[in-house]
DNA sequence: CAGACTCATCGACAGCCGTCAATGGGTTCT
DNA sequence: AGAACCCATTGACGGCTGTCGATGAGTCTG
């Protein structure tokens, strides 16, 4: 379900380093564009700070004031982004956090 | 011309530490969002890769092919939200990167 | 098997966003 | 003064996005 993630490139190190391509900057764009939504962003955070790392997506509807659709059409964003990954067990689905990519965005706004 | 500046208040840490609430995640999703355009991030290396720190807007409109309007509102949208600053020096309009809010974002997304 | 439950997908709709041509206000040069 | 230049704003248009109700596939319980 989940899509081909975009797993950042290892020259894609720093925005403020030197000017991007065309194609760095496209895909770098598509993982910011995945955090540019307070929902999204609650929704990481409910995930992070999960004791168990995973949590229910029934238990992510209620927090963030959403109907279930919509947290389950912010959940498909933040894993086709690859910042999220999200397995089905039985009845329910659960997701934890990529810390790898969530890393990756971060050292692109680092500098030098 | 340059809006109310967003700029980061002191508890917004780390988004994968706790869950943010409404306000927090609203203004963190305004600084991502800014980012979330590959034009906006190839101006934002031009400007940071500039030997002087300063950029004529004249000087960014071929690098990343787009019309000069076009250019002109992706720098207001950045200088909106604080990662850019805008002097108009004679004819010319001289923009820079704001280190500190750049940096705001990426401490967002630091663990812990 | 029947009912209850979880969740992804679909369809629809309103609002936002990136883009450009055209315009006009400033500034410099001759 | 007049011409050339830089740049922000406006208006318009197509496309994307967030939201929800409805629906259906899959799973567990009794």
């Amino acid at each position: 379900m989940t899509k081909t993630i975009p797993v950042m490139a290892a020259d894609q190190c720093c925005v403020l380093a030197a000017p991007l391509d065309e194609a760095e900057a496209i895909e770098l764009a598509q993982g910011f564009a995945a955090l540019a939504d307070p929902v999204r962003l609650r929704l990481l955070g409910l995930l992070a700070s999960a004791p168990t790392g995973e949590v229910c997506n029934c238990e992510l509807v209620e927090p963030v004031g959403r109907s279930q659709p919509t947290v389950s059409h912010h959940l498909k964003v933040l894993a086709d982004a690859g910042l999220v990954t999200g397995e089905k067990r039985g009845r329910f689905s659960w997701y934890r956090v990529v810390p790898e990519r969530v890393e990756a965005l971060r050292g692109a706004l680092a500098p030098n």
